[in-house]
DNA sequence: CGTTGCGTTGAGTACCATCAACTGGGGTGG
DNA sequence: CCACCCCAGTTGATGGTACTCAACGCAACG
């Protein structure tokens, strides 16, 4: 039913963590994936036909798999292409020499770790499963070709850069000017309607495998407020969490909460 | 001799502002330009030659002024294109209902408003001349065609979008975990980077015509609390800013501030 | 049943915001 | 020339938001 529940076979090809899979053996995970038509994977398969392999045949992908608390990429190692994260959830984030953590954005099943890595060698963030995470690794060298070749790979791409910037302004704008219950409103709503986008909300409901830990990361904020902001929060019925999932009470308020002071 | 004092042709001009002129004009303000060879505009005068108008020739440009203070976009309305400041500084904000605002960016002679821009009818930000700023607009869809005719444009607005997405993602990290003295002190270092890579700065000396509500609303501080740390600043020898001038005083020691606590 | 991780709560504090007054420079007009 | 105003910046007083440190409850787990 949901996203993070049926993973059996991930379970089960846990094992080998890290394995590589060749795109054209039968059991090619795509076949099964729940957002394969959604963002950049939808425009690489959509125009290469999903089961053949012709002039546009499909690019070379890498397959891998994460426990949780792992790190997918850390900052500075050479990158070879793009990763996209084919279910779970996982983080982009800076950490400071001093301890200091610094979360850039929430990645959802169909994101792009980032549209821009398909230019860049190594990032300066790492990237950290949240649940347990399957992910792909387009080749760099391949999709920079078919950035030429095929429009709709570039137009894809393109947009995925546009989201990214629009969403780095947000966070911009979130930090340098919003109190923390904004933020925390904020952070919830924006995570729903990206879930929303998926399919992953069902009653003002979704599954959210968030530590507090981790939104405090992610809106600039300390566990402790975190808490008491949720806290409250709860006492006036706006959301409840609970056994990985997060309710919606009181919607309206919520964003009345998360549009101004 | 610097960039914002010798531009008796921006004053003689003034008057036609926002007067478009035809890129084949002997005229041509590129001629003169300082920072023609650089960023976006580099790729795309190199190719085609700087005088002719071949099968690379130019793309159409309609050259614009405007005075400080004045906007030169505002939010949502729609672009036929993409942006290049050059000369004077502008900045990119975004303003919220009850008037607290956020600058999303500092833009210098040679920068692309924003890279991105090329793909989206409408910014969600707006942005506004600080000095006397002369500005260029190419084209939306010549641009998208020679993204794809000509490889070193692409390659270009790649390395624009992604020198965007990494100075966004530094500025989330300051905003959302560091103090204001460090906040401060990576913004002044930042701004000199940028303008020593144009030959903007002599003997840590620099042209700054910011007010400190630029400061503030760059980096998420009130004008009061600015004052406070710079005049900090000022009486530690770090920096002396006034005359439209900043000059650091012990570069040594602001690195020291602006890298940790 | 101790341990570990996560969340909550309290007390005290630091940082930064807010409000307000005041300074000094630059322009303008009497 | 001076009065006046406006703008940018400074400074002080005060207060609130969010941080730090610490203790504790609770559930999961070995």
């Amino acid at each position: 039913m949901d996203q993070l529940s049926d993973d059996q076979d991930l379970d089960s090809s846990l094992r080998d963590e890290r394995g590589g899979k060749s795109p054209e053996t039968d059991d090619w995970p795509c076949q099964t994936c729940r957002v394969r038509d959604a963002g950049l994977c939808g425009s690489l398969l959509r125009g290469a036909g999903v089961k053949s392999a012709g002039q546009f045949g499909r690019l070379h992908q890498e397959f891998h798999k994460s426990l949780p608390r792992r790190n997918i990429y850390d900052a500075g190692r050479a990158t070879e292409g793009v990763f996209v994260i084919c279910s779970g959830w996982a983080f982009r984030f800076v950490q400071l020499p001093d301890g200091r953590r610094q979360t850039l954005s929430i990645l959802l099943p169909g994101d792009v770790v980032s549209g821009v890595a398909l230019f860049a060698r190594r990032l300066s963030y790492s990237v950290q499963a949240l649940t347990k995470v399957a992910y792909c690794r387009f080749n760099r060298g391949e999709l920079l070709n078919s950035l030429t070749t095929r429009p709709e790979v570039l137009e894809s791409l393109s947009n995925i850069c546009l989201a990214e910037n629009e969403q780095a302004d947000d966070a911009i704008t979130d930090l340098g000017r919003r109190s923390a219950s904004e933020r925390i409103g904020r952070f919830i709503l924006r995570l729903m309607d990206r879930l929303a986008a998926r399919g992953m909300v069902k009653d003002q409901s979704f599954e959210f495998p968030l530590r507090q830990q981790h939104i405090a990361d992610a809106v600039g904020l300390t566990t402790v407020h975190v808490s008491r902001v949720i806290g409250a929060f709860r006492q006036s019925g706006l959301v409840e969490i609970g056994g990985g999932r997060l309710t919606i009470g009181d919607l309206a308020e919520l964003r009345r909460i998360a549009d101004a002071k």
